[in-house]
DNA sequence: TTTT
DNA sequence: TTTT
């Protein structure tokens, strides 16, 4: 028994960062990934890829990544249901993430503004903004992503960052 | 954007081939994948993963596997919706496989019957049976387990059967 | 950054456990995966895949899988180099698997002896063995294999087996 | 039999572009991948994935990315072996790609130079330099990274592009 | 209900 | 022989 999943794509919107009773932090959200090919039509269509993970990486997809962003996501995937609102048993399937890796804000490019001797090649950890430990009982931090602009990508496994 | 798909599970019932209006094959499965964990009540879950597969291959997972069969699945996460009977929207997920693996036949061991002198050490492809070509007209040939009871596993994959 | 591989192969050899100083096993083994394609030759090649793996999944693996076992690997591909013994720099690219699951021991079916009235469609948890518990002192039990001849996979991911 | 790897990560330098004597492309390159976790002095290390490409890929490949490209890998670990300049046979592991997927062009956000009036919500597909059509007898056109700073990414999948 |  |  194996299951595995790899993908790269874009949130489509902000992560969903809720709790448990128990305090466990759950975030949902959606990747869409771009087909390879084109339909009869001509024209690329995506997969819209609902994800759940669970815990400090929750937490740190909310604060790190918004509508846009670049993500890699590797997990599983796990079908589930329960009773719809009709009365209807609803059957969902979603990728489990064990860990997402943060490859491109949603505004990299956008905001750089001739930041002429930076790249001077030196390599600039890009965590000082960890500094600011985020508010676990606070959702999405709005601001947070313009404190990393796609300068270095960041991966949000468990154990990885300091918080 | 990238979109890969790994998974080893059982069939839970045999492969539905059908033909579109234009004759392209098509087969409908599911997988069930068993977790590698227990959940709160101790028992192993599994998650039960709709796929589909196209052409060739299609027809060989038909002819040659059925409800219980052991398969490793290589494919992509896709997504779709489509109206419902009841007018409201239904949105799916099912994983496209490229190609499907033959790892255990439903009944291997079941039917095996003292066969000693046979491991000797030897590798015989078990490709004899290729002769007998499966009609593509004819969705699940029920006996044709027993012709290849998991002595070598089949690869299914596009390129590769000679019909 | 993202570095994920699954395999489905057999083993080329028993694999090799060993304990590092501080008491840690670690069991060293090659999968060999065909390839779903022949060369102009018309003959199907293997790649031959060396794989590492630690703690208590390594010794499961010695204990329940030999040479010829089907196993599927999940895992990463690891580079690392040191000096070999004719003084010059050795590289070598391996399979650090976080798990290996069996997907058939190396005599199912061979050994196979008319249970004719077992495949009665229940399904039987196949750990009893596991009271057996294995010494981990012992490299590898050689007669392992013959206490549970595929009737139902095994998964020695670390967390899986009771011991 | 499976066999499939997902990597995301830099490439270690440019891309080498050959052409075997019956003039199909292949280009070699090296992965860079950094590991999700720290050694025991405390820092990150990084596995070098050798990689090669075939035909079209290979000469997208080569014109539009170079050392330190962030790039995903889609394919699978082959194993090979050939008898080395000192008489020793010499066994290599590698990546074949299927695909190659361009994340980040080397120098984004380095070049980037308030592009104010750029960043307004449309999308303009890339690939207007795909024009100037690249010549397959010329191996690395230095200056093509700069026509597609990262704007967005680029599949370089066989059937994917124009040329 | 979708990203770029 | 390595990227950031």
């Amino acid at each position: 028994m194996l299951n595995r999943v790899v993908l790269v794509g874009r949130l489509t919107k902000d992560p969903d960062l809720r709790y448990t009773a128990s305090g466990i932090a759950v975030a949902n959200f959606t990747v869409a990934v771009n087909r390879p090919f084109s339909n009869q039509q001509g024209d690329r269509e995506a997969d819209f890829i609902n994800c759940v993970i669970w815990r400090k990486p929750a937490e740190n997809l909310a604060n790190y990544m918004s509508k846009g962003s670049m993500v890699g996501v590797d997990g599983r995937i796990q079908t589930r249901s329960f009773d719809g609102q009709d009365g209807k048993r609803v059957f969902m399937t979603e990728v489990v993430a064990d860990s997402v890796q943060f490859l491109e804000s949603k505004n990299s490019n956008r905001q750089a503004s001739g930041n002429g001797g930076q790249g001077s090649g030196g390599y600039q950890p890009q965590n000082q903004n960890q500094q600011e430990a985020p508010n676990p009982n606070q959702a999405n931090n709005p601001q947070s992503g313009s404190s990393n602009d796609n300068l270095e990508p960041i991966d949000i496994s468990d154990d990885d960052l300091p918080f």
